[in-house]
DNA sequence: TTTTTTTAACTGTTATAACAAGACCTCATT
DNA sequence: AATGAGGTCTTGTTATAACAGTTAAAAAAA
């Protein structure tokens, strides 16, 4: 965690780009493109993007370059059944060893959110969002399932931020309030609730909009138009900060 | 999956040893050390290493070299939790759309294991249980699921050895029957009773031999006794393809 | 004998270069 | 105009070498 590697950075950085909804899913990226783009050799670039592959946030091709994974409606719904289970999981440990300190980290967290959402802010709702969710993960020191959900966050960055680009944030403030209402009186139990609520809401949101699923088999579809060959140069570069259009 | 890369072996192969345990928990590993035994440069066995880090079949130390995690009874039982609502989950699945050549296959991976156990032939019994459980969850259909089950089994085969291999193995055959059985009846619910039920009864057995268990902090205690330096050369080549006496 | 300093070896990290495989464009041929 | 062959560019993979940090043994001093 603590190493200060190259390839450490560019992982965290293409992490976080993931996680934020940066990309868009289908979206190519090539080693020697995010070496050029970090400044280093492709060593460290493909390090990190190795990592990213193994937890599932990268995919790898069959033409061997890296991509965002697509989502389908089969993907999405195995993805949240795993997710509510896990993540209430976690929210029921945390409730029973959660210090005053981080409830009071969770509440500004969710002030700071609902600001976003007023405002519009769909970065700094994501951004909010993850926060409140992980404070509350990190709080249960379950290292073990931790890293699983953060995985599964990490496949579903790219999709949400879709979404929301698309038909704005979601008003997730009940749900987020009654968590913390949980919280604050140790019950565990609707604690657990509120946040299978609050991921069933957003699920049903996306759900909704289809659109935006590929409901073909991943394993035999082309995922992408173009990877390689000298078209590579006239591609538009890659939005590493920026959201999609 | 199909790739064939140098590292892609070296992976293939480590992974193998790490679940049919023949590494012991606290093991430490150098990617110089892994390179000389497959014959390869040192950036093919970096890679599988990191990969194998990433999936959470080894630990990077301190000291920034690899070893086998150690096993804490918290840690233990978190893994548990887990596997047992996964591997319910997809066996569950895996009844809905079962073929009968699979569960031919299963019920003749069955007998296999069963002679293994009478032979007391504990890597046997390790490799015919483990494919007994994968061909099920495999079967299943599931591709977000499985990935994280295996990264399970990552965890938990070094651990497995050491105690099967100290009391011999455990006669699964009641569970695994009830399993078949239900399977071959399409009973998704006793399917997955039967399968938590055989996690259950390993659990049981591990947890009652809890000298085999750490229960320190394994982020606080120094978890190998000498990494580094000249005495390398000297140490006890590292048991690759044995089990640990 | 004990303690401190030095030295040597081993560690993972990164850069660079050579390599083979694949994809696309171009151009020649039909 | 359609088609096929050739070439070129880009891709990930691997080997090698140089680097810096760390560990422990060896040597020197007390």
């Amino acid at each position: 965690m603590s190493v200060r590697n190259l390839h450490n950075e560019i992982y965290e950085s293409l992490r976080l780009s993931i996680i934020m909804g940066d990309f868009v899913p289908g979206q190519v990226f090539s080693t020697r493109g995010i070496a050029d783009r970090f400044g280093t050799s492709l060593m460290p670039a493909r390090d990190a993007m190795k990592r990213l592959v193994a937890e599932r946030g990268l995919e790898l091709l069959p033409n061997r370059s890296f991509c965002i994974p697509k989502m389908s409606r089969q993907r999405f719904q195995e993805l949240l059944q795993v997710r509510m289970y896990l993540e209430s999981v976690l929210t029921e440990r945390a409730c029973a060893v959660l210090t005053p300190e981080v409830l009071r980290d969770i509440e500004s967290i969710n002030e700071d959110m609902q600001m976003a959402v007023l405002a519009n802010d769909v970065r700094g709702y994501l951004s909010a969002n993850h926060r409140f969710h992980f404070s509350i993960y990190q709080a249960a020191h379950t290292m073990e399932i931790l890293p699983i959900v953060e995985s599964m966050w990490l496949q579903t960055g790219p999709f949400l931020n879709a979404v929301f680009t698309k038909y704005g944030t979601l008003n997730a403030q009940d749900n987020h309030t009654q968590v913390i209402k949980a919280l604050r009186r140790r019950d565990a139990a609707v604690a657990a609730d509120a946040i299978r609520s609050d991921l069933a809401d957003a699920a049903d949101l996306i759900l909704a909009n289809a659109e935006f699923v590929v409901d073909s088999d991943p394993s035999l579809a082309q995922r992408t138009q173009s990877v390689n060959g000298r078209a590579h140069k006239d591609r538009q570069p890659e939005p590493l900060l920026e959201n999609t259009p």
